[in-house]
DNA sequence: TTTCAACCTGACCATATGGTTAGGAATGTG
DNA sequence: CACATTCCTAACCATATGGTCAGGTTGAAA
């Protein structure tokens, strides 16, 4: 693969780039409000060559949402890590915080797709994805409660105060820097932020948090 | 006004009508996927209809926007409207769980403009209204923590959460039905969603909640 | 009854945009 | 070198859609 495969490299690369370009533009215009021009624009490419690679916008929305959910994947696992229930939910916010203030886009084009009922994705794809992050933690949740590690608490509605607290700094990231004298929050803010969330989730259902 | 107005009487329905159709699609469709044609068929009106009351698209998008957020600011003012930090913030958390269970478009329409970065309403109308949101709370929360009646917090962080958590039910409405088994949440999830969060929250902010 | 203003709408237009195509350039292969 | 394959793109097309307008209807005032 190393020696003279400049095609192969060369899709990959215009492929990525693109696909970054989109996720982007989705993002900020939603599915309808983005151009393929506007794609081919920041990508630095012609749209006609965004359509060689994807053959309708619908596609290349596709791959991105795709994306997006690989991702999430990943800090999904975070929250199984550990059977200590503050570990766990502290690292679980962390990292879901922390990908929030590094790549709002994943989580804009996901919020964008849900407000309008999931049309391109479809509910049958929508529910396969949520059940695979649903199921694991609300048993490792529930069994807590049964432990008495923390309180009795219906695991749903937790997870949901989870995920919208943590992506409403990548969601309402413009409402955030608005209210923040149209600054993005520093980092130190970040951190005030994480430890606010953290907190207040943590002692809610009955932990005190660590440090 | 009684006797014989029905000029105005008929500008009136007609603009409630196109209005409320335009608060819908605008929710599900974000401000390019709608279209007028669509308002105007939900409506029940023509389309040349809807463009003799609205001139643009965008003047109508502005009114939909300028009617949620009147409607914000009356949930907005159950928060200053006790001294006790318990009850004022149950009381918040409660109208605006209630709001996103009985009108979540109104919800969904600030959503999309603010993941988009509030291309229609303007950053500084958004500053305008958000100020006005947040000032008061802000004061409010800072003065309990300096009683000692809930533990130091940052204000803007504890505001943050309980936007992104009460306005979760509205926007991911879709999201939360699917893992619901396709089915809305009853009356009685609804009051377990509120406790749930109130719960947390409070107990988060070291009160204890009511009940 | 006449007059006027407000309301209504089918038909139309200009533009934006997703997608196609035809022809060419670069790369790889035998 | 010759041939095939992949990549590239300017120019083009069909459609969707926001918005207009001319001509009509309705209700109110004089």
């Amino acid at each position: 693969m190393a020696i003279s495969n400049k095609k192969a490299e060369i899709r990959e690369i215009h492929s990525a780039v693109i696909i970054a370009a989109a996720e982007e533009v989705f993002a900020l215009k939603g599915f309808k409000g983005a151009t393929t021009q506007e794609i081919a624009d920041l990508a630095g490419l012609p749209k006609a060559n965004v359509h060689y690679y994807f053959k309708t916008k619908k596609d290349l929305y596709n791959t991105v949402l795709e994306d997006v959910v690989v991702d999430w994947k990943t800090d999904a696992d975070t929250f199984n890590q550990s059977e200590d229930p503050t570990v766990a939910i502290s690292e679980y916010i962390r990292s879901k915080m922390e990908y929030s203030f590094t790549r709002p886009f994943g989580s804009k084009v996901w919020a964008n797709e849900i407000i309008h009922g999931a049309p391109v994705m479809g509910d049958k794809r929508l529910a396969r994805f949520l059940n695979v992050w649903e199921k694991r933690k609300t048993i490792q949740i529930t069994r807590w409660a049964k432990q008495g590690k923390i309180l009795p608490v219906d695991p749903h509605y937790l997870l949901f105060m989870i995920w919208a607290t943590t992506q409403h700094y990548a969601d309402f990231e413009h409402q955030i820097r608005v209210l923040n004298g149209n600054k993005s929050l520093s980092k130190k803010q970040q951190e005030a932020a994480i430890e606010t969330v953290t907190g207040i989730i943590l002692r809610g259902i009955g932990l005190e948090p660590a440090g």
